[in-house]
DNA sequence: TCTTAATCGAGACGGTACGTCCTGTCTTGTG
DNA sequence: CACAAGACAGGACGTACCGTCTCGATTAAGA
């Protein structure tokens, strides 16, 4: 966890207990991966955590932004960025299917779902999640596209071709579709080497 | 709204009242479109609907389930199928286009936010969902591949770019980014033309 | 019981199912005997006496309304006269001591208890249980004092001596204090010797 | 009303709202003695006195003891004693006509029914109402009778002789009857001048 | 070192909605 | 036509949380 300093954005405030911020995080933690997000609740972290409501209240103006801060106060979350080997289309394959594995796994799932929901009346909190989370996804692909000699995919492309492999196994996850590794590297490959998925799969097991 | 057959399933049970039924199917779209996910109750429906609580969770287990119902409840949501010409990239792109407007156009944001958001606690609501609105969308231009002559992709490789299309659109729907239909046409482009995205774009705009 | 014929007060209603009626008093009169009044529903008698709730409603108005008939649709009741020995005082002792026998049982108690309830808050419901219950008791009680010679009462002397009896009897049930015969009886001879308690108890022991 | 102090007991829990205690008690007496106890609802207390239900619930275990509660809360309810002239005759004989005049008005009548239902089911209330309503009115009557010189009867006779008095207003009161002070008069100075009924008051009278 | 003001735990408060139970009315076959 | 069955509009139940509001009791500055 990278709870030590998840709240910098402008300097902590005076005199906050660390102690009851940490013990609020871990709670909601807890409460979100036991029972869900429909039966979470603020009293309910509240007594988990020993603290007292306003105190949660203080520092959280909303529900939705404790969901948001305690799921995202995770830096095992996901692999941000593809490796940097030569091979573009390995690496972004590798990214992909990293990505598949971590979004894929029982609590990697719970969690994009969670935060999804949270997200869905809130722009606010589906803001702090873009920067949080699947913003830094896409930058570290979009980044690694971008150095790529060789690759003339324009910045919209680029996006594009980022957005449709994260885009595969976030729906898949949402639909509660099994999403294996294996298709979105498949599904990168595809993308990046030049070809339609027909041939290059034909070409790799041939 | 295919509101008047839409549960025919197993012989709709005894007596019950099609005046109330469509009075809360109303109320609850009404309600979800002005005031969101979060404001939704089950009070609130049946005072709009003139109905009593109990007829509501009489026929519906769930506030999860209204949802869903309600949201599913309107046939217009979406272009199930793609067109049928002989160019298969031209009609999936078509497709893909159509698809994109409707579900980056506001109404079938929203709709596809909630529907997600309900879905998030609930498989049985996700099967719901599956069966009654990506189920469709999906097996409608899987089947328009399956049936292509000359393309070469087996089902799973079908699945993939299929997933792909709708996984751009999805994931920029929740992710509150703008969906544009053009991108949504290029991916499927460039899944289907045997080239990777760098090229036929390149070759549509040259 | 007297069911057969408890409601002839004006020729019973053409087609009125016997077997329906049977089975709601007696199904009502279980109930607030298992389970009290407060949680006497006419739907759980409707249940119980496999009878629909129009049944119900079609010839009881109120809830109250049942719960009088039902508990007074038993003739063993109460002891309505006092004996005719010669002995005024005797013959009204031993009337009171019966009724406080009656009434200071546990099933007596509670029947007086909850027919005074029901009685609360609906003069009718309290007419009929006058005319059914109550009077009868005072009724008997006056007629013997009435015809008794030598006795010089007159007819307000004989209602406050017979409301005394029964009063103190239905004030030790309604209070939850336990209702002893011998209690009645001492009253009943002490009002009708011609001397105050202290005196003719001394003599019946001394 | 003794609503200040009415709670002391046991020391008034923690931190409770006296502005809330003395709404609701008020709220509920107004409305008891308005609509009846049929149509008495927590909801409608809580709407009358402004106030969270929860609040009530916090305080009152039940439906029957906040009746109990709010009824039992004026100290103006009764004539608890017999005043103590020399003549003890004279001395009961103007407590029972008191008595029957509190208990013989409208309000008062209507409190004594009203507390009278909400003990039937519940002998807890039931033991609450006699140790702040029939206990007190009880024990100054017997008090009186105990410190009578010359007056012969023992414990069991005089809680009768008492218990008669209050029996005989009770019954009426609950009987829908007419209460008259001077019945109550006559019962009581019939029990105490040594003398049945019938001779005493011909002698008032002649 | 002492003061003092913000933060803490606790939890009562006015409210809203929950999901259940029951009311009294109604509608639909059955006998 | 009364009946068993049970859906209906409505309303109260008792519970769970919401977000706000006191209460002392820490507790970590700054005087």
């Amino acid at each position: 966890m990278n709870t030590a300093a998840s709240l910098p954005e402008d300097a902590r405030p005076r005199r906050r207990s660390e102690r009851a911020r940490l013990a609020i995080l871990r709670a909601a933690n807890e409460l979100l991966h036991e029972n869900g997000l429909d039966q979470f609740s603020i009293e309910g972290v509240a007594a988990r955590a020993g603290v007292g409501k306003q105190t949660i209240y203080r520092w959280w103006p909303t529900r939705a932004v404790l969901v948001a801060d305690a799921l995202l106060d995770r830096d095992d979350l996901v692999p941000t960025s593809p490796p940097q080997t030569g091979d573009v289309s390995a690496d972004v394959s590798a990214w992909a299917g990293d990505l598949a594995a971590a979004l894929g796994s029982a609590r990697g799932a719970a969690t994009l779902r969670m935060l999804t929901a949270a997200a869905t009346d809130n722009p606010e909190i589906s803001r702090k999640l873009h920067e949080k989370f699947s913003g830094p996804i896409q930058d570290g692909a979009l980044a690694r596209l971008a150095g790529a000699p060789g690759l003339t995919l324009d910045s919209a492309e680029r996006r594009i071709t980022v957005d449709a492999i994260i885009g595969l196994i976030v729906f898949r996850v949402l639909a509660h579709q099994e999403v294996r590794s294996s298709d979105a590297v498949a599904l990168a490959r595809g993308l990046l080497t030049g070809l339609s998925l027909e041939d290059p799969l034909r070409a790799t097991r041939g």
